[in-house]
DNA sequence: GTCTTGTAAATCGCGCACGATTAAATCGCA
DNA sequence: TGCGATTTAATCGTGCGCGATTTACAAGAC
């Protein structure tokens, strides 16, 4: 029942991600790519995939959709021209300021302090790992 | 990033399940949800979302599935018409034999001692338990 | 230069999740 | 008894995830 646990986790923290992230008009999965983005701009689709894990049959329709809503663009690399490069637009670079207050804000939702934090996702990465193997 | 860890670990677990779960024609909703009906038969839709965590738009869908697969009947509760009754057929409770080395198979991919599975899965659910409350 | 091989993204189809709404049946209560 | 409030599923629309395939481009062999 290890597996329900992480299902349920799993849905229950988009759940409370979905109140901080509706003043951005974000879902969980955009507001990763942005964040990606924040981190670093000018990225090619499968570079932000290997990052969240995704590829481009869920990453192009999502990245479209931010794109839509303004705040990326989406432009074939000249040099290689199967690749897209993804680039933050200014109202883009302008919502981290409005997100800065996340992390924060779940982490107190947890109601564990950092240090647990930070164990629980350790060992929850590890098993990942673990499970990628096989 | 607990966030993230939880995140892309629920859908690896899912992905460990595939394997398993190909030979039965079963998806991981799917398989959680027979579960329920081979250790209790004969719930509402209600009771089954009760234990899996999903509603009757979520639930819906997933339940005509399984009629189509022919692994259990819904219908309307003579008593009260409101509620609809999902019982297994034969198929459905012949799955169960199927299903039964599954549970040791993912604990073995998860590459943990059963005591530690336990102690994770608590802890998440823990976690879960929190990050309902607000 | 052509031809094969490999790689990057997009496309398609299906199955979840879930917010919002609807339809039907039951309950509560004057 | 009648009638509004509540409960239970179902429906609808949107957004992920992902297996399988397709398209376009690049790179290397000859």
């Amino acid at each position: 029942m290890l597996c329900f646990a992480l299902y349920s986790t799993a849905h229950a923290m988009q759940q409370s991600y979905k109140s901080l992230l509706a003043p951005l008009g974000l879902t969980y999965p955009q507001y990763l790519l942005m964040s990606a983005l924040w981190t670093e701009d000018d990225q090619t689709v499968g570079a932000l995939g290997r990052q969240v894990l995704l590829e481009s049959n869920t990453l192009t329709p999502l990245l479209k959709r931010l794109e839509a809503k303004g705040l990326l663009h989406r432009t074939r690399d000249s040099r290689d021209e199967r690749q897209v490069r993804i680039r933050l637009t200014q109202a883009g670079r302008a919502l981290q300021q409005q997100a800065a207050h996340i992390p924060g804000c779940i982490v107190e939702k947890t109601g564990l302090t950092l240090e647990d934090v930070t164990r629980l996702r350790d060992e929850i990465t590890a098993l990942r790992a673990e499970l990628a193997k096989g």
